[in-house]
DNA sequence: TCAATATTTCAAGAGTTATTGAATTATGAA
DNA sequence: TTCATAATTCAATAACTCTTGAAATATTGA
């Protein structure tokens, strides 16, 4: 994951509707939550929520998938734990106590 | 750490400039270093770093102190914790896969 | 096929953010 | 005091982001 791929992951979490929306869609699993009850979830207007879901799709923050009428989106497990990895990249080693939350061997000692 | 001082912050960090300052800062440990020194490392003009580094004071994610003609500015390793901290949290226990770089005892289940 | 449901796309407007260069403030040295 | 250095503040502009409501698309069931 590089700098700019972080920096949109970062700009697609910061904000209220998609930090709410990727909460809830990581609370739910990984087969997600159909588009309509997130909306429901997030008090979204639909053409509001697919704003924001195209946004966080964008950022490989979640994935969708069609099932019937329906658009099934969830969080992207992977893409979330490569962005808290960069996070905490120049923080290990140097600096434990900002990481105390990372495993011993996780870190990036640079 | 509340939603909002979350969001304050990953809007802080979600910008080329102030993702490189603080990890230089990061990288340069407690003592920090002089605005003017941050700027040279990230190809800044001043008023352009200054504006920079007043976003991420204000995010709670630098710390300034004026030493002669200088102001020495540092990463906050507690915000930067703890708002690393809250985007792990929903993820830890349900999502072990997520949260590889949590130790163990760190999550939060809710 | 027609109507209903689920979701996306579009355009307009308001608000926010980043950059620039010039002016200003604060400090220390000659 | 005067000059130089270090950094901030200000105003203008350009670019981007969010919200809204209306229209469009996709799918299913009667």
């Amino acid at each position: 994951m590089n700098e700019s791929q972080v920096i949109k992951a970062l700009s697609a979490l910061a904000q209220e509707t998609r930090l709410q929306i990727i909460r809830y869609l990581v609370a739910c699993g990984k087969d997600g939550a159909a588009a309509g009850t997130i909306g429901e979830e997030v008090n979204s207007s639909a053409s509001r929520l697919s704003f924001h879901l195209n946004i966080l799709e964008n950022a490989g923050l979640v994935t969708s998938k069609r099932v019937s009428r329906r658009i099934f989106y969830s969080a992207s497990y992977e893409q979330m734990g490569g962005m808290i990895g960069y996070l905490l990249e120049d923080c290990c080693g140097n600096h434990p106590e900002v990481t105390s939350c990372c495993m011993p061997g996780t870190s990036n000692i640079s």
